[in-house]
DNA sequence: GTATTATTTGTGACGCGTACTAAATTAATT
DNA sequence: AATTAATTTAGTACGCGTCACAAATAATAC
């Protein structure tokens, strides 16, 4: 089969380095004045191309936001790394790095809601992005601090997402959910924090 | 001090008079289209007044979205009555409860948008709303389940709340993350709620 | 060269939330 | 009936995400 006539479909190279360029001027703009103004004429302009040719690219702006989660999640893997590196105990490693999780999210609120609330959770379309290795291993740490804590291995895992979305949720409602009487952030991830390690059986 | 002359404020009659009109319009619109339907413009042409005579009555439109706070989380407390009311066992109670709290988030994304996504993150503005009497009920019911369980009286509000907010965030990592691979919901409902249920001290 | 085809651009449009202002309407007091 | 303050309206405007469609551009085959 020969090739077709006319011209061919842009190289894989090509496509990454505009997506890339994009997405780059996504963060430009997020880091240096926030969510709202990431815009989709506004990022056209900075990149130099018409706001339409961007959704050659990109699905649409949610698509374009999941490239800054990448930036986000590896500030915060800094900030709890850097409070860790003094703490030798296991235990206490992973309170640690529960409480700094989870006060990052409430004190980055935009960060917050870029990452967790900018999804279209309505359509539960199977989008072709896959999480990178790399912000993988943001949630991987927490896996990784549990295990050192669980000897066990069989529910590492189960513990450590149940964990992970256990804080998430602290900070979603803390954000959202205001007129709530809520129990201190602190105290409700240690009660979180200190159950989930905590090995139970409880009868079904 | 005699009254000045000139039209005097509304009555508190029919500012509230007002207010649930548009209020029940949003409703109508929310059940019958959805969360995307729900536009200011929308709802001021089915109301029978100009868009902007609405702002008059609320500060923006997620102060009108928290008026429908209340039939959403009706319709979820039903569903979780119905479920239990076969059982008699407290754990179990409380097991079905959580299991049913959580599907309902994931069943119906549009409902958890609207009551724990719908919130403007960013401005932590200090708003009139309060929440009434009857929506704080159905928060409360996890108290009051987790209550019976626990007999421990100190830590129950701590303990009901994380167990709020872990559910909720469940929920959340499901419909936003959706391309980690998370432990199924079932599952860490259920390591969530043993683990909140049952009493521990680890040492601080 | 020219024809063919893939991609990009431009333009205009829709409806959105919300801000501003000036005019109109309303309802009570004088 | 005239006055006056509270409220509503109309109109305009900005920027937003996204769609539709025609025009332009670029790379290949002939």
């Amino acid at each position: 089969m020969a090739k077709t006539a006319g011209r061919p479909p842009r190289s894989e190279s090509d496509i990454a380095e505009y997506r890339s360029k994009i997405a780059k001027q996504a963060l430009a703009i997020y880091r240096a004045e926030g969510f709202d103004a990431v815009s989709m004429r506004r990022l056209a302009k900075e990149v130099g191309c018409a706001p339409m040719t961007i959704y050659a690219h990109f699905e649409g702006k949610q698509d374009i936001l999941r490239y800054l989660w990448a930036d986000v999640l590896a500030d915060m893997s800094n900030e709890i790394q850097g409070k860790l590196e003094q703490i030798v105990g296991p235990v206490e490693r992973l309170q640690m790095a529960a409480q700094t999780f989870v006060s990052y999210w409430v004190d980055h609120p935009d960060h917050f809601r870029l990452v967790f609330m900018s999804n279209d959770v309505t359509r539960s379309d199977v989008s072709t992005f896959l999480m990178d290795e790399e912000t993988l291993a943001h949630f991987r740490m927490f896996s990784d601090l549990v295990h050192v804590v669980l000897q066990d291995d069989s529910n590492v895992k189960a513990s450590a997402d149940t964990l992970i979305s256990g804080m998430v949720g602290i900070a979603l409602c803390l954000n959202t959910i205001r007129d709530y009487p809520w129990t201190d952030a602190k105290i409700m991830t240690d009660r979180l924090l200190t159950s989930i390690i905590s090995p139970v059986d409880i009868a079904s």
